[in-house]
RNA sequence: GGUCCCGUCGUCUAGCCUGGUCUAGGACGCCAGGUUUUCAUCCUGGUAACACGGGUUCGAAUCCCGUCGGGACCA
């Protein structure tokens, strides 16, 4: 069997996006389970709506994923004259011509089809100009673009993932196929660069399926064999409706900069569409690699479901080791600025702070809010927090209090989880919940309703700092008590 | 409007090709319980689907036809 071939063609028209990642994905995974090639191809043919930066935000990101190329990525801007070449040779051997139809007049003849009720496409107006008439009037300046001749007649191909899927030619009319020799079109410059990089499978959305029997006719025409199609079901949003910047913005940037790991996205991105079969669904890349089949390929077009992308990126956060997790931390605390360097010391204490939070973060971008209070000099709470469930301030006082003289007692090589708690515990099992005297405590040290256990905190946190903290409480119950 | 594609729990899906083992399985979500000072994790249980109608068959989620619904593309 020959060498499978697969590319990823985007447009460098914005940035790189969810359903685009798929694409890839899928690409990359056939082309990997295959021993193939996949390759990367910048279909920067539209001048005005293609920019440099939204290349480099596709070259990057797919990096970020590791998907990578396995040649050097192709451009087709660069390929102009090839595209000119082959527009020339359609044009001279009648296969293509030039028209002159205004848009006016096209808008009038669609018009008139629709009400008498046809499909509307182009009828040949000038598809019965002379050559050398042609010629007169390009050379005269007429705006023109060229037309591909659609040979009508019925067509299937066997698509990889639907079967076998019919079309009827005749209801295309002839298609454009340049604006000018300069200027070629999509349907044009995919046959050329896919027969020239020697695709063998075009693996992408649906959305293709009308483009599939022009690039057909293309082939044909062009005498170029025809290469396998597999037709991904679309990635749509909570309304059923393709997913696109309508929805707000999807792309891979937006998710990193969240805090999404790679690793969530391929895994989330393959079962969109994808199953191995069985009821497995965590993936790795490399996995995937060995996994992937299309004929698991699902039909219908699949919700992206934000719950499930973030319970996967929980769980790939809970999978990184501490020093990965902390790193990864870095930038958000940074950017919160709780932290304003990133020395060995500053990380030692972050990953205090990560640690106690790892099995409590869906995304990176939540670390901040819910430590800050590591890197905080006072903390700034309500006195009524201090206050479990039908406890008194004068209970809550007295609970505060006693923490504070068990811990006070404790040497400071002894401040670990273990001792801490064989202190504490005791004492809290005294009362009828451990409530009473521990949800005080943990309030002073952290200031919020929600956080991790007293003790842990209290031994990231030091014990200089935890006393104080708990000073800083007792003192706020007692003022008020004193109004 | 025309052409094409699709239709299993709210969502992602297994099962469909090769009818019976499907009182339809798993996961996310949600609900309840357990662990727990809180939150999260973890454990247990629950919730919830074969779009509809007809046909073929002893038997249909599975095969056939139709209807309805959704989407994509072009306009």
């Amino acid at each position: 069997m020959e060498e499978i071939r697969t590319r990823f063609a985007p447009s460098p028209t914005g940035p790189l996006h969810m359903g685009s990642v798929r694409t890839a994905l899928f690409n990359y995974l056939f082309a990997k389970k295959n021993k193939g090639t996949f390759l990367l191809r910048i279909e920067d043919t539209d001048k005005e709506r293609s920019e440099s930066r939204w290349e480099e935000d596709i070259l990057s990101n797919l990096t970020w994923l590791k998907l990578l190329w396995d040649e050097k990525e192709t451009r087709q801007s660069d390929r102009t004259d090839i595209y000119e070449k082959h527009l020339r040779s359609l044009l001279e051997q009648g296969k293509a011509y030039y028209c002159f139809c205004s848009p006016e007049e096209l808008e009038a003849q669609r018009q008139s089809l629709v009400s008498n009720g046809k499909t509307p496409k182009y009828i040949g107006t000038c598809r019965s100009l002379l050559a050398q008439e042609q010629e007169k009037r390009i050379q005269r300046g007429d705006r023109a673009v060229i037309r591909f001749i659609v040979e009508e007649k019925h067509l299937h191909f066997d698509d990889l993932v639907r079967g076998r899927i019919e079309f009827d030619t005749a209801l295309l009319g002839d298609i454009v196929i340049a604006k000018d020799l300069r200027t070629p079109l999509y349907n044009f410059t995919v046959v050329v660069d896919d027969h020239d990089t020697r695709i063998t499978h075009v693996i992408r959305g649906e959305d293709h399926i009308p483009n599939t029997p022009k690039q057909i006719l293309l082939q044909e025409a062009l005498g170029l064999p025809r290469v396998f199609y597999a037709h991904l079901p679309l990635i749509l949003a909570e309304d059923r409706t393709k997913l696109s910047k309508r929805h707000g913005d999807n792309s891979v940037t937006r998710f990193r900069k969240e805090g999404y790991l790679p690793e969530t996205i391929i895994n989330f991105l393959a079962l969109l569409g994808w199953n191995p079969g069985d009821d497995r669904e965590i993936f790795s890349l490399q996995e995937l690699e060995q996994e992937f089949s299309l004929q698991n390929i699902q039909k219908g077009g699949a919700i992206f479901n934000m719950q499930r992308f973030d319970w996967f990126n929980s769980l790939y956060i809970r999978k990184m080791s501490l020093a990965e997790l902390t790193e990864a931390c870095l930038p958000h605390l940074q950017e919160a600025g709780l932290i304003s360097n990133s020395s060995e010391e500053t990380k030692q204490y972050a990953s205090k702070a990560v640690a106690l939070y790892q099995e409590r973060l869906q995304k990176l971008s939540e670390i901040s809010s819910l430590v800050d209070f590591f890197f905080m000099e006072t903390l700034s709470y309500s006195k009524d927090l201090l206050t479990w469930k039908d406890a008194t301030e004068d209970t809550t006082q007295s609970a505060l209090q006693k923490s504070l003289a068990l811990l006070s007692a404790l040497l400071e090589s002894s401040w670990d989880k273990e001792k801490i708690s064989a202190t504490l515990l005791p004492e809290a099992e005294k009362e009828k919940n451990r409530g009473y005297l521990l949800w005080p405590l943990r309030v002073a040290l952290t200031g919020k309703k929600a956080s991790a256990g007293p003790f842990e905190v209290a031994v990231a946190l030091g014990k200089e700092k935890s006393l104080s903290r708990i000073q800083e409480a007792i003192t706020m119950v007692t003022q008020s008590r004193g109004v």
